[in-house]
DNA sequence: CCCTCCCCTGGAAACGATTCCATGCGCTTT
DNA sequence: AAAGCGCATGGAATCGTTTCCAGGGGAGGG
């Protein structure tokens, strides 16, 4: 009754009378066994309720079996999304996977990375936020990375699954512009000093090419935080009374536009259009629908992972994988009217 | 230059020039080395790269340092929150964290917890969907569970974690009819022939104490998915002009309302006011804002994981833990007005 | 000066699986 | 009928650790 330990192959070697060797035949699927042989194993296997263990395995096939997930932050719903991604096409080849959330801490992420090697998994699917000394470290040691999502500044070797940030945001502006918007406010900028980045790139490239000049003072960094968020849209719509849309590079910054917007009693898109990159749950749910820059969060996991296990062949062959953004035109942003003066900002 | 293969144990002993035994004695952290030998030892793995292998490690102590943790969706934001609570008790406690989502499927729970037996997990953490059946097998193969946020009935001795959702249905409904509600709809009932969930019973229960008759037709039944969710909000919305306020028993059903309540043109909350549990992050973003009932999903997952892995001995006596929820007022509903007939409902 | 005790240390046996290799048997082929 | 082939099977080595056990050597006390 009272079983001591969990059954081994042993046991259930000795219980079906034969080898082990059969056992572990019947488990793995491989070489040959005998019907009649078979089924007296799994009698005996059902009995004792046997279940091989993933780590006798594991020592001697060298494969954990598993892919380690890390991203900046499970409760952000782009990660979630692109966590489910991810597990969905783990499951499809059989593989389990160890998730963390490294908030953005270059140190933590190293933890995190340390760990993953240490438990052998075959693999590490990546949205990076540390150094690419790191990364390199790992990728020699470990078995192989994929980024997602973003990649690492001098570590363009390792394959990676993006969204064509760029181009959405090149979406977001023309459609602004289309609307007759000229002082466009951009939140979420990289702190001054550092590189810009994608996104900021793409909005000043854009309205390069639409010969719009670029306001430096409409431009305005922030950290992918709540309150950094919120600082920096309301820092410039309260600076700014003149701005006519806001382009949010994120859904934080999104959030913290349109709350910001309500704070100052700003009617959306009357006073101010607002759109954003990231089509979460919430957009659609705002008074108005945000008009925002959906990015295929949960492809770029599945690609991801595919591109991870199953296409070691061709990966890093031909760049970064790069999937496309669509813009998702709800009521937040609204036709450019005859200026008309707002109610008391400042 | 090339390493055939990753360093072991022993190839760190032979660098250093000592015993295998002493090697494991130095990363183990057991026993005791000297000084010098340390040092020798960790220059030695330093320069091979050496990680000590958790496979080996696992085999030998029969426990894989890691915990399985089994949700219905990860882009749940509840759900997301609390996987964030059980990472970061686990990464305090030195464990990892392998993630599955089961979507509600006791097949596929049973898959997932069948692997998370074989991959030795040290326990598992489970918003169970599924049959009492598996878990009683694998609480009996494996090593321990806890669950999350709901129970299953008929198992009772699984050590558990809740929040106060009839305490939080109560506060909701108390408020409503505060405001002088009596026409309250209830979404995310029981189908009918099953036992009605603990939100069902605190609504018809507090109903009762405060002398409220429970309309039946008021009272609607819904599967946790967007379509299920709108479907029974349209309903109800649509054949019972008549009520006042909407209690949703969950974010997905409170979405489900404020897009019905918008399609139809009612005015929140003049025309109907609308309440739910789970305070998600759109709940503040919505015009107006919804008044919600918190869940502290990110403490549950903490608890449960610090049940699993620190409180073994505590475990399971007192029967489950149950975690305060909050009333949050926002804006979504207000005091009952004279009757005024609706813009053309039907 | 010798005996003890303790601290380091190395050898070797697990842990639970996979897999190579050898063996025995029944069947086809020449 | 003998040889050969292939399938079914068991034995044993191996994967990378931990850990028990025993041995060697230095220090301190009698």
């Amino acid at each position: 009754m009272a079983e001591r330990r969990t059954a081994t192959i042993k046991d259930v070697a000795a219980a079906a009378g034969v080898g082990i060797a059969t056992v572990s035949r019947v488990f793995s699927g491989t070489g040959s066994v005998g019907a009649a042989t078979r089924e007296r194993v799994l009698a005996a296997a059902r009995e004792l309720d046997y279940r091989p263990s993933a780590l006798g395995r594991g020592l001697k096939t060298r494969r954990s079996g598993g892919i380690g997930l890390i991203v900046p932050d499970v409760t952000d719903p782009f990660c979630a999304e692109l966590v489910a991604g991810v597990l969905a096409c783990a499951r499809t080849l059989g593989e389990h996977v160890i998730v963390d959330a490294a908030h953005g801490d270059p140190a933590r992420e190293a933890e995190i990375l340390d760990r993953l090697v240490e438990q052998r998994v075959d693999g590490v699917i990546a949205l990076p936020a540390g150094r690419a000394a790191d990364w390199r470290a790992a990728a020699r040691v470990c078995s192989s990375v994929v980024f997602a999502d973003r990649v690492l500044p001098g570590l363009e070797e390792v394959p990676s699954v993006l969204a064509d940030d760029a181009g959405g945001v090149r979406s977001l502006v023309e459609y602004l512009v289309g609307l007759g918007h000229r002082r466009i406010g951009f939140l979420g900028a990289a702190a001054a000093g550092a590189a810009p980045g994608v996104r900021e790139r793409a909005f000043r490239d854009t309205l390069g090419q639409l010969r719009v000049p670029v306001d430096e003072d409409l431009v305005v960094a922030a950290r992918p935080a709540r309150d950094a968020a919120y600082a920096a849209a309301a820092g410039l719509l309260q600076r700014r009374a003149d701005v006519t849309a806001v382009l949010a590079a994120g859904h934080l910054l999104g959030e913290a536009a349109v709350l910001v917007a309500r704070e100052l009693d700003l009617r959306v898109p009357a006073d101010v259009s607002i759109a954003m990159v990231d089509d979460v749950a919430w957009a659609e749910l705002c008074d108005p629908p945000l008009t925002a820059v959906a990015r295929p969060a949960r492809d770029i996991g599945y690609r991801a992972c595919e591109l991870l296990l199953r296409d070691r062949a061709r990966r890093g062959r031909g760049g970064p994988v790069v999937l496309p953004t669509e813009l998702v035109v709800r009521g937040s942003c609204g036709a450019l009217r005859a200026a008309r003066p707002r109610p008391g900002v400042r």
